[in-house]
DNA sequence: CAAACTGTAAGCGCCACGGTTGCAGTATCT
DNA sequence: AGATACTGCAACCGTGGCGCTTACAGTTTG
């Protein structure tokens, strides 16, 4: 296991924002998509609108947009927006201070930890969601010619 | 959260070991650096063993030592060592093969995450054991230099 | 007003986690 | 031999977060 699949959810729910930008989608159409419920939908695209990702509008007719261009929005921004401690845990609790290595380990593994984290949203930022739908047309293409 | 707290443990315990080298560690010991269980020392050792890290001898005076120099062991050994799966999870369910993006995202997704997922372990994989025990010394030093 | 949306809060069952107890096996010490 | 001090392992517990669902208030459009 690890972090939560709600990263997953966020990327998968941007891609497809991406992927009809001339339209709003509706929490129900992105659920659809995942074989998933529209209120976890709509609580991760909450974090995302928080975040400054996407917008909805209320009503009748609303739905979710991209808040601003696919190629600007990268999956570490996905990422950050939607989950929230540290990937790597610590110490459950803190160890004790009257041991010579107790007492240094914490400061010491947080240091790792951050830099190994950071090395892994550092990736992930390098993947933008334009990137995804360029994939997932050039899928969609490739399949389409198998079809003949 | 994230991953679980495992790793922190494996790394206190090894470094522990690394640090008095000299003499074999029981897990008793080493629960009480880490203010934990003895058990739960164990198992996570155990994990160490199968992985060749450290070894251990049973019976009375028994305990822990390391399997080959703390030079040659990094972090990424164990953190492979204690942890099962993928540190960023996948879709909870398959998507809707009925949504060109749905049909394609898991894929994608699986192929940014397990990057994402090696970029952390090379970053854990450039630290030793014996470089945070260098660290814990040289913080023991300059805490006894203050105390003067 | 009815319909179709978003937005929230509350609750469910499930599972992995850290932690604990209990006990069998093994080596050492007296 | 018998007490002692370890490892090894299985079973269990309480907690917390997870994905998921229901219910309902608010908002915009037809």
């Amino acid at each position: 296991m690890g972090v939560s699949s709600r990263s997953a959810v966020a990327i998968h729910a941007l891609t497809m924002l991406a992927r009809w930008d001339d339209k709003s989608l509706t929490s129900a159409e992105i659920a659809d998509s995942l074989a998933s419920n529209p209120v976890l939908v709509r609580r991760i695209l909450g974090s995302l609108r928080d975040a400054g990702l996407v917008w909805a509008t209320e009503g009748r007719n609303g739905g979710w947009s991209l808040a601003r261009p696919a190629t600007q929005i990268t999956l570490r921004d996905a990422y950050t927006a939607v989950e929230a401690g540290p990937v790597l845990s610590r110490h459950p609790h803190p160890p004790s201070d009257a041991c010579e290595v107790g007492r240094n380990m914490q400061d010491l593994l947080d240091a790792e930890f951050r830099d190994a984290e950071r090395a892994l949203e550092e990736r992930l930022s390098r993947t933008t969601i334009a990137h995804l739908v360029r994939q997932v047309l050039a899928n969609e293409r490739a399949a389409a010619r198998r079809n003949h």
